[in-house]
DNA sequence: GCAGCATCATATGCGTACGAACGATATCGG
DNA sequence: CCGATATCGTTCGTACGCATATGATGCTGC
């Protein structure tokens, strides 16, 4: 992804004026805060992909190896909730880890719909190997701020959730 | 989409605790501003489907639909620079709103590159219907927080695009 | 003028994101 | 014990979001 795409173009031609088709408009998309957020996090994406250190691995494949990490063996919805992904979302995503080998299962004794998940040593190694990247990519996107201004912004921001 | 999905479930069967790899966590996913991030755009996203007034109309079509009411006429790459897409998201945007008969365009006469977008009646119609509504969704997005809180929190938002 | 470069729109491929529906399994209530 | 209900994981369909590549067109500078 190209961080700011928008701002990079030199040699775009004049666009032609034309009459709106009324409206003073009270309503300014780029003061929204949905588009704002969305925004917002396509710049921690680009960010993300830029500074995690593989040319593979996504915000949310991230979020998944290093809560194996973390937590040692999961069942896949579950790790879905503890990263905020729906069944069918978190479906694809240990799909594609399991795939690069990053991530293995066993049947559940105890429950034979579950899947239990774990790092594999490849999965293991690869998120030891990435772990100090994830501070550096959150202190970039929150560049922008002052350290005071950082503590709010997230503050605030898990209010929002 | 649910909204906070996770928070809904009544009926989970305990999960099986297994101790973690290793590793006294500094690095808490929760915590991550990109997590929070992602987190807060799906909840905007719910909020934006639950309470725009169209069963259809997503996020980035309502922006595309209304930055042509206001504009007028416009290329396809300058609406998308106008709403944050880039080309190739844009094209999707403006053919499935097409498809729908709420966009038309032209060839324009001195660009043969250009495609002159434009509202049909039927977009008129609708962007009229749903424009109050998008403030609802501001409103509703940002409702966990006061409104000294609002306006702190947008600000900050704003410088981090 | 014309060659080199930029922009316009399109197309393909991959990766989220979610609704809906599904079969299998688990649990709860009566 | 058994039927209603819930959860588990999967699949399908739709919609962003972006990298990359492509062909057509426009522009700039020599």
């Amino acid at each position: 992804m190209a961080i700011q795409r928008n701002e990079q173009r030199m040699n775009v031609k004049p666009e032609i004026k034309v009459e709106p088709t009324a409206m003073p408009d009270g309503y300014v998309l780029e003061d929204q805060v949905g588009h704002l957020i969305r925004r917002a996090h396509q710049r921690h994406t680009a960010l993300f992909i830029a500074m995690i250190g593989d040319e593979q691995v996504t915000t949310t494949q991230y979020a998944a190896l290093v809560k194996l990490y973390q937590m040692g063996e999961l069942s896949q919805n579950h790790l879905g909730r503890l990263t905020a992904m729906d069944p069918a979302t978190i479906q694809g995503v240990i799909r594609r880890l399991t795939l690069r080998k990053l991530i293995s299962h066993r049947p559940d004794k105890n429950d034979k719909r579950r899947r239990c998940l774990s790092l594999t040593a490849a999965g293991r190694d690869l998120v030891g190997r990435l772990l100090n990247n994830g501070p550096k990519v959150s202190k970039a996107t929150l560049d922008p701020l002052t350290a005071a201004e950082q503590q709010q912004f997230v503050a605030l921001l898990k209010r929002l959730t």
